[in-house]
RNA sequence: GCUGGAGUAGCCAAGCCUGGUCAAAGGCGACAGACUCAAGAUCUGUUCUCGUAGGGGUUCACCGGUUCGAAUCCGGUCUCCAGCACCA
């Protein structure tokens, strides 16, 4: 026995390598193939992050261990900008983050060199390997390991987008990207990796209201068309200095600000003049949609740097206009200031447009009513107006003054009403950044046209029928997700797949300005796996992975021959390449969590469907939910999880492998919780100790009732973990091993089971049913039994029968243990003998008669009474019969009887008397045994009278 | 709001598709007992409620329906969770 189980797991790691079993060959063998999403290089992983992989590795196992050559390879995705974001955050010297790094174990001499993002990105790959999935045990093939940054990766990359070029699924249409003025396209997120300020920020949509003016255009930006019905007059700040700027043959005035990001989103913008707010207070202009004048008047709110810097106001939905609108009326000083005329205030009264849940007519003013806003420029505004839109948005329906559009869901009329304001000329689009962002450079960050974004059309009709086909045919658990994956693949859209900027990744093949985008480069890889050891070994070389080697190998086009002689690979090995991918491809089981239901998983199944031939489309999906924190989520940021390699030091892989199985369905969210890995780790212990003891036992010839016992049961539990394993339900397997198998074993030796023929047997069955889950452990108990070769080789056996009527018999013994110790409970009487009666034969006879017309479906109590009072050896015992029958009848004709037929194989009085000593140790009292057919039996209150088959009688005194 | 999912005893969690040994597996925790120098140890029992003979009563979010029979099937209600995109 191994001292520990650090010991234990590198023992049998290494027998394994030695043996050759993370080694995947092609073999007469039924194939079998699996993988896990490869997780993003972006710093350490946390525990939560093994459950899925886990999951791979013992449905490999137990595959393995069925018959199936297993292949389950590993790899790492590294685009993105990640790894970029990492280096520079080291390089900045960022406290926060070198803590995270040092706490998880990284030395301190790395860090100079984790500066350079592929430095980064090489040693984490190592990490992966070694801390953890080769610490978990896996049998994966590492000679496969493939990172999306490996140069022949990229020509894999490459060689998939001229396939989706060939199968017209690449299209390209303009874009809106946040770029930097000085310094083109930055990545805005919050990682803030190529920005300074701003991570946080959103492209917003939208949408530019045309206000005529005579000759010029006031041009309002909104983020809600859909309440134009409402609008009653329109702002300007008048301390703003505004600019006049030609846009085609139109002239429109906006903010300077606002001019310049124009000038990256439309063509043919230039400015002509100036123009102060406050000279445009007082004019009238035509709103867009409603064709009515409204009023222009002053508002402080209206920020230069937001929108156009004008704003179209509609009181009735947003608690800044209404604000506004009450100061501005209320103002005598004001409105003489600006010359406002009364017909002009009089006119802009607010407009009822939207109904909202939990709302009157005018939301905008509820809000500011409930949240006590009082004057304008209050900062709760901003969220008085976030939470009008949200609610609006979602539960807001158009009221009847909005024309046609009355009755339309708000989320419905804002895209109506903004295209039909398009196409009529009143309106434009126009993205912005919901907050400024400033470039590393310090320049501004603007979003800006693009017209030649390239897409991966997944909206191609052609395509989602395939897709949405194939996945029929699949194995795609849980269930709800084999239903709803459809649902996910009519709304995908399509696809920018490919990026400009500080990213790491693969050249776009059509236009090396390009990168393409981390989703799109993760799609159809599994297949990669089969072709990547022989890049890996030199054997082929980036440069000969041209397009005619991969339509061959991958695809099967033209002859080994020709191929040879354009990349210059011999012919055996391109026919060896050729053959593996036909042998191992299709994908068995793609393994990934739950955030993949909508990304990743619909993109891999597209990709393949585009590409592949329908016999190499992937076979199955398996989802797995997460192991979440004690209150937020376990995030490797924050850094508070237990990092994966400290774990497993703690509590022993086994221990953890252990908890993923078990500790919950494999379809629902886990907090971590060490005090339950530490109770698998404590039974993982008694489970070592009671097979160590086990082992020891060396007596026992003949076999008696536990002995068949035990076999039948170990039998059944096996047969329950292939019925499950059918569904990949792993949790079913942990449970019947490591609890039923285990409370039998203990029940086996509490009876004083102890032939060790039996016990072997027994061991041979538990140990390898364990093996896939906690491979270590079995090992090294399989070795103390001395068991031929390595488990974790072994096949599983065909199961013998199991015997009914044995199992039936234990469970009589519980039953009436059980009965026993209720009875003493309840009466608290302190007995000494109990008598036990079994059924007299005639009462079994009956239930038999009653089991065989069950059988045929003509149990009813006339039916059977009659057949019983015929039986001349019944009739004898009187109306007992018709009453016995009717009991029977009614019971039987209204329950499963399965187990009815069990306990007619079973000699109740020759059961009960072996296991008399077993039950008057267990209860403390002495116990005889007598048939209720017995002659002259003891039984002073008559209790033998209540005997019925399977439910003996007892008597305490 | 849309799409999907969930609500089971102190807690976690099976069961629900395929209705009937379901008062409902298993595990934690708690209580009691055994063993004991000791152990985050192990073993045994109890853990909805009432009950001096193995029984009865009330339960599986809520309301109603189907059925001889419902945790399981159907309709409705309430509450909670996830995703809603270019982010891996």
């Amino acid at each position: 026995m191994a001292s520990s189980y650090k010991e234990m797991e590198e023992k049998w790691q290494r027998r394994w390598s030695e043996e050759g079993l993370d080694r995947s060959e092609r073999s007469d063998k039924k194939k079998f193939m699996i993988v896990f999403a490869y997780p993003g290089v972006s710093g350490y992983l946390h525990v939560g992050h093994m459950r899925g992989y886990t999951y791979c590795d013992v449905i490999g196992r137990y595959k393995r261990m069925t018959g199936h050559n297993v292949m389950f390879p590993v790899g790492t995705h590294a685009t993105g900008n990640g790894a970029v974001t990492l280096a520079n955050r080291i390089a900045r010297n960022d406290k926060d983050m070198i803590d995270y790094l040092k706490r998880n174990g990284c030395p301190d001499d790395k860090l100079e060199e984790l500066m350079d993002p592929l430095s980064l990105v090489w040693f984490f790959n190592d990490v992966y390997v070694n801390d953890y999935w080769k610490r978990f045990g896996f049998l994966s093939d590492w000679r496969r390991f493939t990172c999306t940054l490996y140069q022949d990766y990229a020509k894999f990359m490459q060689w998939q987008f001229m396939k989706l070029n060939d199968a017209k699924l690449l299209i390209q249409k303009p874009y809106f990207m946040p770029a930097c003025t000085e310094c083109g396209p930055v990545a805005v997120d919050a990682s803030e990796s190529d920005i300074s300020k701003g991570g946080n920020a959103e492209t917003q949509e939208y949408t530019l209201l045309k206000f005529r003016c005579n000759d010029v255009f006031l041009v309002a930006a909104t983020l809600r068309p859909e309440t134009v019905y409402g609008q009653v007059n329109f702002w300007v700040n008048p301390d703003v200095e505004y600019v006049k700027m030609r846009k085609g043959d139109e002239t429109w005035i906006v903010s300077p600000a606002a001019a310049k990001k124009l000038s990256y989103q439309k063509d043919g913008c230039e400015i002509i003049g100036t123009i102060n707010g406050k000279d445009m207070v007082g004019w009238m202009c035509e709103a867009p949609m409603i064709r009515r004048p409204v009023p222009v008047f002053p508002a402080k709110f209206c920020d230069p740097n937001v929108g156009t810097g004008l704003v179209t106001s509609v009181p009735s939905d947003a608690p800044d206009d209404w604000i506004s609108l009450e100061e501005v009326k209320n103002d005598p000083k004001m409105i003489s200031e600006y010359g406002l005329t009364k017909e002009q205030i009089d006119s802009a009264v607010p407009i009822s447009i939207i109904s909202m849940d939990g709302y009157g007519d005018f939301p905008a003013k509820d809000i500011i009513d409930s949240m006590g806003i009082k004057r304008s420029g209050d900062p709760k505004l901003l969220d008085a107006k976030k939470q009008v839109y949200k609610d609006g948005y979602h539960t807001g329906k158009m009221k009847a003054v909005c024309g046609k559009f009355a009755g339309l869901r708000v989320e419905d009329a804002k895209d109506r009403m903004k295209e039909e304001m398009i196409a009529s000329g009143e309106a434009e689009s126009f993205h912005d950044l919901s907050e400024e962002v400033i470039c590393r450079c310090g320049s501004p960050v603007m979003i800006k046209r693009v017209d030649d974004q390239w897409f991966i059309n997944y909206a191609d009709e052609e395509l989602t029928k395939r897709t949405s086909g194939h996945c029929r045919t699949m194995d795609i658990i849980p269930a709800e997700y084999q239903n709803n994956v459809h649902t996910v693949l009519n709304w995908f859209r399509e696809r920018a797949c490919v990026r400009q900027g500080n990213w790491l990744g693969t050249k776009f093949p059509y236009d090396e300005r390009w990168t393409i985008e981390a989703i799109s480069d993760s799609t159809l890889y599994p297949i990669y796996y089969i072709i990547s050891m022989y890049a890996n070994r030199k054997e082929i070389l980036p440069e000969q992975m041209t397009e005619p080697f991969f339509d061959h190998v991958v695809l099967g086009k033209d002859d080994a021959e020709n191929v040879s002689k354009i990349t210059g690979i011999s012919k055996e090995l391109l026919e060896k390449i050729r053959k593996d991918v036909d042998y191992w491809y299709p994908l068995d089981l793609n393994v990934g969590g739950k955030d993949h239901m909508t990304v990743h998983f619909p993109t891999f199944l597209f990709n393949h469907a585009a590409i592949l031939p329908s016999e190499k489309l992937p076979r199955g999906i398996m989802v797995n939910w997460y192991i979440t924190g004690k209150k937020s989520k376990i995030s490797k940021s924050k850094g508070g999880a237990q990092p994966i390699p400290g774990a497993a030091e703690r509590f022993g892989v086994d221990s953890l492998r252990l908890y993923y199985a078990h500790v919950a369905s494999p379809y629902a969210d886990v907090e971590w919780d060490e005090d339950i890995v530490m109770s698998y780790r404590q039974r993982l212990d008694r489970i070592i100790t009671m097979t160590e003891e086990l082992n020891s036992f060396t007596e026992g010839e003949t076999e008696t009732e536990v002995d068949t016992w035990l076999l039948s049961r170990f039998g059944t539990h096996i047969a329950a973990i292939h019925e499950g394993m059918k569904k990949l339900d792993i949790r079913a397997m942990a449970s019947e091993t490591y609890f039923e198998m285990f409370n039998d074993m203990k029940w086996y030796v509490r009876r004083g089971g102890c032939n060790s023929a039996v016990i072997r047997n027994a061991l041979k069955m538990w140990i390898s049913a364990m093996s896939p889950i906690t491979p270590h452990v079995s090992e090294e108990l399989w070795s103390i039994c001395n068991f031929e070769g390595l488990v974790s080789e072994y096949q599983y056996p065909d199961i013998p029968e199991g015997n009914a009527g044995a199992e039936f018999g234990e469970t009589l013994i519980r039953d009436v243990i059980a009965d026993m110790a209720q009875i003493i409970k309840v009466t608290e009487i302190k007995a000494e003998r109990a008598f036990i009666y079994t059924s007299p034969e005639w009462k079994k006879k009956v239930m038999r008669t009653a089991l065989d017309l069950s059988s045929s479906g003509k149990l009813d109590i006339p039916t059977l009474t009659k057949m019983c009072m015929a039986d001349e050896s019944l009739r004898k015992h009187g109306k007992t019969v018709p009453e016995l029958a009717k009991k029977f009848a009614t019971e039987m004709s209204r329950t499963s009887n399965d187990w009815r037929y069990a306990l007619l194989q079973l000699d109740e009085t020759e059961h009960l008397s072996s296991a008399a000593r077993f039950i008057s140790s267990e209860t403390g009292v002495n116990v005889t045994v007598i048939s209720a057919d017995d002659e002259g039996l003891y039984d002073p209150k008559g209790r033998s009278k209540a005997a019925l088959p399977g439910r003996p009688a007892i008597y305490l005194e």
